[in-house]
RNA sequence: GGGGCCGUAGCUCAGUUGGGAGAGCGCAGCAAUCGCACUGCUGAGGUCAGGGGUUCGACUCCCCUCGGCUCCA
């Protein structure tokens, strides 16, 4: 018998009713709920729901029944993992409690349930295409879970499940279904036996879909899942039959056994402590609760749909483009308030994908202004309660938002003009999949909505071309990702390094395990290069972007020169070369952390902590640390915000750190719970994986945040705090770099000494150089200026004067001169000088720079169809080494043969009489 | 990480076998008006993102850097 039995609901169905109560009187007048039951038309038949029951309320009603069961309600993770890399976005309750199912990680609970924040879109589980038109895909949604790691195990879980579904939420018995793995007799049993579901609404489903892994390796085992059935007036059959696709049948709720641990080979064994991870989506539940058939006519939706019609400015509550607005506006609000910024990688591109699948979306309904950021706030009124760091961050959601749709319009823009271009062109009536990719791929242009503007003009797309486009692009981004070296090579690394670095710069160990070239070596020989592993080490491995140590192995007559440090699981590899000596496995070595590097490596990483809280001072909250970089000789930090920063705002940051810096406060570190750090304030990563006991250092009141990092004792170590560069790194993302300690100051002489110089060739004083300068250039100009206006004026005196020297040809003056000292600019206006001067003339300017020949002919329009102007330059540079081309009326060419200029000028006269005849 | 596109006057942008840096708007001055708007005329305003290369010659071709956009992973 389990304890879900044995446990009264009497206080919490009372608190139920009553809210139940309460709610009844506001649908009344303008609840949700009942609103529903208004717009959809739809009839309770079913009796199941004697109330309403909204998500909000169910979501509470979820937490608290699992509470009541001794689980620990643990708060939705952000959507970013915290500890999964590999992972785009979480997509499961069970994504923040991956390590602690695989026994990585412990937490003082072993049951906990929770409400997680999920995106699917992007990734493995891609829903975004989906969205809109059925009747359950979302971009986001709310997980329901209860967890156990090695407490309860299948009889609990079934029958916790099977509890909250019928005596709490109030569903009936017969209309829900139950699968369970083939093989898997003991849940069977539960169910049949212990609940008493009816063999006729139970069925045993194969692999699959009732087997579930994490991965190819590791945590696996059957599943049972629960579905409701809607009735037979709904299209489908059970889960198990071909009609399994149809609506009738809905999984509401997955129930994971992990029950086995499986080896590389394929082999499964029973793990020690089985867990359980269950999953039930709460727009689904509150589908069925409120007697739904489309998730998109529950509560929240209702409210979301309304928003979102309004600001498209259409009535059609049931288009698939209103329920599209709707659905993105929850990820992308979620998305921005976990730190995701519209980009063109990575999560930002899943991001802006989506909010661009919006806009087009609102586009489609007639809206052509900026709306989507309008679907904050009704957002925030519908799940604020819920998520208040929704609330909070609202403002600068919009922004996002704003901002992006802004940027999208200028796309939409620039691409339909393209488009138009290439259609004047465009013979027959297909758009060629080379232009359709083209469009997409250079100018972001979407493929359905060039689809719309072909179908508009009886055009058709050829998609076999774009795809064929598509996949070649897709072949070739493969092919460029597929190196990826590892310094362990294929070899893994079992041992445990103990740091002892915070405290030492020098401590004695013993080698573990020893690498060169990938492989796993038992000794390192004198030159060899390779990985050495230590029981203990003082080296700080790089991690949280402070880079890995530098020094020495020493030992009697051996000598690693360490290059580098690196994490390698839960050990620290030494990389390097062995100098002297040689080196094996059980060799005791004395390990020496370069000082001056590390000491200089320490000063950036304590003044990146105070940059971290001067930026939010200064800028606001929205700082989150987007990277960073903690090298000896700088640092780096990378920061999400949206616009460059000002110069005093620059200048404003250095003044706070540097304030902190004098105030030389001490540096405290303190071990202690994660929960209990975060709720003290201390700032913490995404995608940084943090142990259940974290360090947390504390600079004076002005920092707190969790890091693994070496730091200074007292702030005034730092010395000084110099940025020196301020620049974008991707659209709503900054990166700042800067100095401290004797690099910032090496900087500031540098400066100063690059001051004086330019004051010493201006001849002023340092104050006065910004001034000097200015009227320098002024000066410069002003004699370009006049240079300008002399060559000019000589141009056209030299015109009159070679004008006399024409030679009349059959008619055409002809002129072919040396000119001193002209540039390209000033023997073209003699030519043009001449040409007004002359009528009809054809003429030749040459001037000697150096070894070098410029020329420049002209002919008049009236002659162009007798004598080129280009053949006339040609047949002179010819002559000298050169050629030459231009227009008929005028060509330039050079040379470099300025010995027989005297000689080719000379015979112009001939060669334009031969060209005449 | 890989690919494509863009960067020209204060703004929006033209600028093809490599050969004279442009338009519209805006700005200034003049004319006209009692004044303004409109209009007409005149003018100022450019390291053609930066650097290197090829070439007799580069806004134009090639390479690198910076900034922006975009697609793929």
């Amino acid at each position: 018998m389990g304890p879900a039995r044995a446990v009264s609901f009497g206080t919490w169905l009372f608190g139920r009713s009553d809210l139940a109560g309460t709610r009844r009187e506001r649908g009344l007048k303008h609840g949700p709920g009942i609103a529903i039951y208004r717009c959809t038309g739809c009839v309770v038949t079913t009796g199941l729901s004697r109330f309403m029951t909204s998500s909000a309320e169910l979501r509470r009603a979820f937490l608290e029944f699992f509470r009541s069961h001794g689980h620990e309600v643990v708060p939705s993770s952000p959507l970013v993992p915290a500890n999964d890399p590999t992972l785009l976005f979480t997509n499961a309750g069970m994504v923040q409690f991956k390590d602690v199912f695989l026994g990585r990680e412990r937490r003082p609970y072993t049951r906990a349930c929770s409400s997680q924040r999920c995106v699917r879109a992007g990734g493995k589980h891609n829903d975004l295409e989906n969205v809109g038109y059925t009747a359950r895909h979302h971009t986001f949604f709310e997980m329901l879970g209860n967890f156990s790691f090695g407490d309860y195990f299948k009889r609990d879980a079934i029958h916790y499940a099977w509890t909250f579904l019928t005596e709490v939420i109030g569903l009936s018995p017969d209309k829900l279904w139950v699968t369970v793995y083939e093989e898997d007799d003991e849940a069977a049993d539960i169910w049949l036996r212990e609940i008493g579901i009816a063999a006729n609404r139970f069925a045993r489903i194969g692999a699959k879909d009732n087997f579930w892994a994490m991965g190819d390796t590791g945590p696996c085992g059957p599943c049972s899942e629960i579905f409701y059935d809607h009735g037979p007036e709904v299209a489908g059959g059970p889960p198990g039959t071909p009609e399994e696709d149809g609506d009738r049948y809905i999984e509401i709720w997955n129930l994971v056994f992990m029950q086995y641990d499986r080896a590389a080979d394929g082999t499964l064994r029973p793990l020690p402590k089985p867990c359980v991870d269950t999953g039930m989506g709460l727009e689904r539940l509150a589908a069925v609760v409120q007697g739904v058939h489309d998730n998109f006519h529950i509560d929240l939706f209702r409210a979301l749909i309304r928003a979102a019609a309004e600001a498209a400015g259409s009535s059609d509550l049931n288009s698939s483009s209103v329920k599209v607005i709707a659905d993105h506006i929850r990820a992308c609000a979620f998305l921005i308030v976990d730190g995701v910024h519209p980009s063109n990688e990575g999560r930002g591109y899943v991001l802006r994908r989506i909010i661009r699948r919006a806009v087009r979306h609102g586009f489609k309904l007639g809206q052509e202004q900026p709306f989507f950021h309008r679907l904050v706030r009704p957002l925030v009124e519908q799940m604020g309660d819920a998520y208040p760091e929704l609330a909070e961050q609202a403002p600068q959601v919009e922004r996002v938002l704003y901002q992006e749709e802004e940027r999208f319009s200028e796309t939409l823009e620039q691409g339909l003009k393209l488009l138009e271009a290439n259609l004047k062109e465009l013979s027959g009536d297909v758009i060629p999949g080379e232009t359709v990719f083209r469009l997409y791929d250079t100018y972001g242009f979407p493929v359905d909505l060039t689809n719309d503007i072909a179908r508009e003009r009886s055009l058709r797309l050829d998609m076999d071309g774009f795809e064929a486009a598509m996949e070649a692009q897709r072949a070739r981004a493969r092919a460029a990702s597929q190196f990826r070296s590892d310094h362990a090579g294929g070899a893994t690394v079992d041992a445990r390094s103990e740091f002892t670095g915070y405290d030492h710069l020098r401590d004695r160990g013993r080698v573990v395990a020893l690498f060169s070239e990938g492989r796993t070596v038992n000794a390192l020989e004198l030159g060899e290069r390779g990985m050495v592993i230590l029981d203990r080490t003082p080296f700080y491995a790089e991690s949280g972007g402070q880079v890995g140590d530098q020094g020495l192995l020493l030992a009697n007559g051996v000598e690693f020169e360490v290059e580098d440090t690196l994490k390698q699981g839960e050990a620290h590899g030494h990389l390097g070369m062995l100098r002297q000596g040689r080196i094996a496995l059980g060799d005791e070595v004395e390990a020496q952390v370069d000082m001056a590097t590390r000491q200089a490596t320490v000063l950036n990483h304590s003044a990146t902590h105070l940059l971290h809280a001067a930026l939010r001072e200064v800028l606001g909250s929205h700082v989150t640390q987007k990277g960073s970089l903690v090298a000896p000789d700088r640092l780096r930090f990378d920061f999400s915000h949206h616009e460059p920063l000002s110069r005093e705002q620059i200048d404003e940051l250095e003044r706070l750190v540097n304030a902190e810096i004098r105030a030389n406060r001490a540096a405290e570190v303190r071990i202690m719970p994660y929960d209990e750090a975060i709720a003290a304030g201390a700032m913490a990563l995404f995608g940084e994986k943090y142990d259940e006991r974290v360090r947390v250092l504390k600079l004076g009141e002005f920092s707190t945040e969790l890091c693994g990092g070496t730091h200074v004792n007292r702030t005034g170590d730092i010395g000084m705090f110099k940025i020196v560069a301020e620049t974008g790194v991707a659209a709503g993302i900054r990166r700042i770099e800067a100095l401290t300690g004797q690099r910032a100051l090496q900087w500031v002489e540098q400066q100063d000494e690059t001051i004086e110089r330019l004051a010493d060739m201006l001849r002023v004083s340092p104050e006065n150089i910004a001034l000097k300068l200015e009227q320098t250039l002024e000066r410069v100009k002003s004699a370009e200026k006049e240079l300008e206006r002399l060559k000019q004026k000589f141009a056209s005196r030299a015109g009159g004067d070679l004008a006399a020297s024409a030679v009349d040809v059959d008619g055409i003056k002809v002129v072919a001169s040396t000119v001193e000292g002209g540039d390209a600019k000033s023997l073209r206006d003699t030519v043009d000088q001449l040409k007004n001067k002359l009528g009809t003339a054809a003429i030749v300017l040459a001037a000697v720079d150096g070894d070098k020949v410029r020329l420049v002919a002209g002919v008049t329009s009236d002659l162009t169809d007798r004598i080129k102007a280009g053949d006339l330059v040609n047949e002179v540079a010819r002559q000298v080494g050169g050629k030459g081309g231009g227009r008929p009326d005028l060509a330039q060419a050079g040379g470099n043969d300025p010995s027989r200029l005297r000689e080719a000028m000379g015979g112009v006269e001939n060669w334009v009489r031969s060209v005449l005849h």
